[in-house]
DNA sequence: TTTGCCTTGTTATTTAATTAACAAATAAAA
DNA sequence: TTTTATTTGTTAATTAAATAACAAGGCAAA
């Protein structure tokens, strides 16, 4: 409990990048390494040494001298952290081409987190099963959630239905969310929200392309 | 010149939540209002009033006091600065369903920023439209990207695809790039570069989740 | 054995971003 | 007319994150 208690202020991006360490690691393992050096991870990653070995030191990892990290010890401390000692499930609601695709990237790979079930209301998808997540009808939303425990709900519907999804999500016990529509939606603290915006993001790429031409051509004059 | 110079220093988040800023404008103005209060934008955006008017400040927009922003006004200026002139053009790679979630959200939205190709290996797709963009075989990107004077790519391909794909973009003459593959990519750094992982993201939210049952728990005691 | 080279682990510094604090302006109310 | 409430704009302080700096350990080669 105590130990537990140590990793909850670790910083938001470094839980992001123990998560991808962790399949690097994962990767590099399956090509019978096993051990890897802190430069390695960081080549992999596209960050430097140092940042890596902070990370591993926020949560108490060793190596060892001259031989770097024992990727399999590591693997097992980095899912002690993250992962839920019971497994996690999670529900997407909205089951077009987005909420298709998470199931796509999803479907049979990380086993402490699970998506079991997806919801919709057009009646074409509902009864049907995208590898193998059963699609209910958005109405059993509660019921299902209740049912199976489900602790996370991933929203992909239009934008319009968002904050009423969020609502009924949150009303159903939900304790994480996902949200990518582009509507911000709002949800009581003791749920945990996590928003993600592709318009916006294109739009910052875009800024950025823009800016970096107009520089070089004031630096050519 | 000198103006839009004055632009390149803005904080990234800013970048972002200026996008944000006007679709919430752009929402207001279409229901016929004419002002908003700096504390308005801020809860549509779930933000606090003084980050509002600091990202204001820094694009240097004034209100009026007491009565707020000219929403008109604010969006122009937006354009202004994250806009491109003449219109920047996308492509897609990868038409699977990230790919066409991707064209579905895009859709005859923002004008100064068109998705204008998708690129695909597989047979089936190649030559049909998907919401009036077409699909190319991924042998031609080069020649399409160079005759179309696309600028930016997306790369929504199976992730081990991705480096190639990357080389191939960056090739063809891209300035910048968004990964949505889990694989982290390389680019040259005259080629700006936003990758988003949809699995450490998800994992991120249940180590939250994890963490504040813990918590709890503890408290409980 | 000794020297030099890597590599880790940690502290210090810098940079980025958010939040707090508050002066100034002005419309509305007293 | 004077006071009060509200809202902007800006500087200062705080917090979060990344980067730099460097001591210490230990293998390999001389």
């Amino acid at each position: 409990m105590e130990e537990k208690d140590s990793f909850n202020h670790l910083p938001h991006k470094t839980i992001a990048r123990l998560s991808q360490y962790r399949r690097a690691l994962l990767l590099c393992l399956s090509r019978g390494k096993s051990h890897i050096f802190s430069h390695e991870i960081a080549t992999i990653q596209h960050i430097t040494p140092v940042q890596v070995r902070r990370d591993l030191m926020l949560i108490g990892y060793s190596g060892t001298l001259r031989k770097g990290y024992n990727i399999r010890e590591l693997i097992d401390l980095i899912g002690n952290i993250i992962d839920s000692d019971e497994g996690i499930k999670v529900a997407i609601v909205g089951m077009g081409n987005l909420g298709r695709a998470l199931i796509n990237y999803f479907s049979g790979k990380r086993h402490k987190l699970e998506i079991v079930a997806g919801f919709d209301t057009n009646p074409d998808k509902i009864g049907n099963t995208m590898n193998g997540v059963p699609c209910y009808p958005a109405e059993r939303m509660k019921e299902i959630i209740e049912r199976e425990k489900i602790e996370i709900g991933i929203i992909t519907v239009p934008a319009q239905n968002a904050s009423q999804t969020a609502n009924e999500l949150v009303a159903a016990g939900i304790k994480g969310l996902l949200n990518y529509t582009p509507k911000p939606i709002d949800v009581p603290d003791y749920v945990y929200l996590e928003e993600y915006d592709m318009i916006t993001t294109l739009e910052k790429v875009a800024f950025y392309v823009k800016m970096r031409q107009s520089e070089e051509e004031s630096n050519k004059k």
